[in-house]
DNA sequence: CACCTCGATTGGATCGTTCTCAGGCGATCG
DNA sequence: CGATCGCCTGAGAACGATCCAATCGAGGTG
């Protein structure tokens, strides 16, 4: 059946040729389409060569819907979209979520996003799952006893976890995390290299497993250097008037030369205690932020923070995936990353 | 055919329940289930009751790709992902974003990424089109000569834009946009208001039309208040230190009180020059930026800023795409928004 | 020349939904 | 009582790809 002969060249016809269309044009089966487009290597080249023609001419691309149905799979990655929290300098999830969707690409998928509800943190996923409408998920917000992982896993639905299983250790999936602790050792030691011993730090609450493993990384640095920590630490909201707050009892109380912050927001609320007190940061004070967001970039003498490898963390996520999907046995249940030191005029 | 049976409770069967699991479930016909979740109104109560309850019985989702194949749709907008760039302050697109993702959910949408590649800005597109991977596509970078739009509207490829197809006059897509002039009118006005009569503007080159357009509120504010303009404008660069430079000749040659920008990364120089002069932001000098970015609400005295409603352009943006995609005439080529002014310590 | 082998190719079945269409069955109406 | 209506049944046919088992053909062998 030839169902559209003519097509004009630039437009999209009503309806897409598909796969039957190339394979009459071509002189040729479904089948050994299909394997043109699927298993290339079991053609002979002169004839994978004219499929591949015939397919360019029609400008000839598989119906997603149909190949899904027959494969049971749908090449989508799903990803629960939150956005920033406003009044923070956290943007991390934006280019995390570029780098995915740049990652899923070379292999073949794409990102598919939908929204969050906190009081029902598992109601989008159900959804997509029961209606295969995508293949695995990716968990970010692994922070509060997760508990899409502890379900996810237990629909035993394919999903890696950005972020560690803190608190849970019964947990038994896969995850790929940036080694704040680590990171924040960086800054220290960074600051420690530029002459400073008086090193403050200015973390979340203590109920924050992720505040407390960045704090170690500090703890660890400063006495592997045999410097003491004593009185030099705070532990506050992660708002900037908090930081702000913490960073004029600091100084007040300890006469910190520098601060490691666990987040770029509690930096900015040092910056502006230095303002206040006419200090100038970088010169008088050093201040290091974390996160590297666009308030440590665009703020005027630029904010030394920590950057978290989002691109790998994406690329570790995604290859972690296709095992998982290909139902490989996945070597490793988690991966570490290391964080880089932009460093910038505050320190 | 009873397929399974017995279906633990909690755990995901190995294949789901299918829409004539239900049926026979129910002891209705495959057509009155799909009626039960299509067209409710078409069953009588009673029997609607019976097939909800073995719908949930059974925790059935229709397969989205075996909807798709015969429905010729797929419930999903395309859209291309770039990311923020790095050193500058905008994050609109986070936040947009999350509103696109909402309100495509309140319709029965989902929100599909891909990646954008500059040399070819319409490769991404033409894939998922051909492949009939998503229904329609939300373009949001229209400000350079818009190829997206153009190829797509050649293609007849449903699409709204974000953004006004500022010099393509014969464009005939629709689009949704905010009124950057009304923003930039509102903050002008905001500092008149407030006293100031000597009011400087700092925007792009003159080659960006947005950049003109905002311009243009400054301007028409200014004189609709009696005011002067002349020697008070200056077209930079769009990062920072252009704006700190931009900011230190203006108040060596003209002496304004306060001074609107057109983004926030510039509104940052000024607050940098500021700075260095001593200044204090809002008591000495006023400054407002544009897009209300994380800087502006993190910047410690709080920078005033020009927030769009991007919540609304996504409502809009979904309210149109649906009645573009379902056949209706659609009444108005293109919807302008109002911003809003958020303002803080900064002026 | 008949036979065998192996790889390339074929036709039919299938995934789960929606659409179409002919009809059944009970209740209501003229 | 016959006609009409509203709700449902049942079967068959798409949608467009992939999977599967069977077949075809060329090349080599005895």
């Amino acid at each position: 059946m030839a169902r559209q002969e003519h097509r004009s060249g630039s437009t999209l016809p009503v309806t897409p040729p598909t796969l039957a269309d190339v394979a009459e044009r071509a002189g040729v089966s479904r089948q050994t389409v299909s394997n043109a487009v699927n298993n290339p290597d079991l053609l002979r080249p002169d004839t994978l060569e004219r499929v591949r023609q015939t397919i360019a001419e029609l400008g000839y691309s598989p119906n997603r819907a149909a190949r899904n149905l027959r494969t049971r799979t749908s090449s989508l990655i799903g990803l629960r979209f939150a956005p920033a929290q406003e009044g923070t300098a956290n943007a991390a999830m934006d280019r995390f979520v570029h780098s995915l969707v740049e990652a899923s690409e070379e292999v073949g998928y794409h990102v598919l996003l939908f929204p969050g509800d906190d009081e029902d943190p598992v109601g989008g996923y159900d959804n997509l799952l029961r209606s295969t409408a995508v293949d695995a998920f990716v968990v970010t917000d692994t922070y509060l006893g997760n508990p899409q992982a502890t379900w996810l896993s237990q629909q035993r639905a394919p999903f890696v976890a950005f972020g560690r299983p803190w608190d849970d250790d019964v947990a038994r999936h896969v995850w790929v995390d940036v080694d704040g602790a680590a990171g924040i050792a960086l800054a220290t030691q960074h600051l420690i290299d530029r002459g400073h011993t008086r090193i403050a730090w200015i973390g979340w609450r203590k109920d924050s497993p992720i505040g407390e493993d960045r704090r170690s990384g500090w703890v660890r640095t400063m006495h592997a250097n045999g410097l003491s920590t004593t009185g030099l630490a705070s532990r506050v909201e992660d708002v900037v008037h908090s930081g702000a707050e913490a960073a004029a009892v600091l100084l007040d109380e300890s006469a910190p030369t520098a601060f490691v912050c666990a987040s770029d927001t509690l930096a900015m609320g040092v910056l502006h205690t230095l303002w206040i007190r006419q200090l100038a940061p970088g010169t008088d004070i050093a201040v290091v932020g974390f996160d590297d967001s666009q308030v440590a970039q665009v703020y005027p003498v630029g904010l030394t923070s920590v950057r978290q490898p989002l691109e790998d963390v994406a690329v570790e996520i995604v290859r972690t995936l296709r095992a998982l999907l290909s139902h490989q046995p996945v070597e490793t249940r988690g991966v570490l990353l290391e964080p880089t030191l932009a460093i910038r005029g505050s320190s």
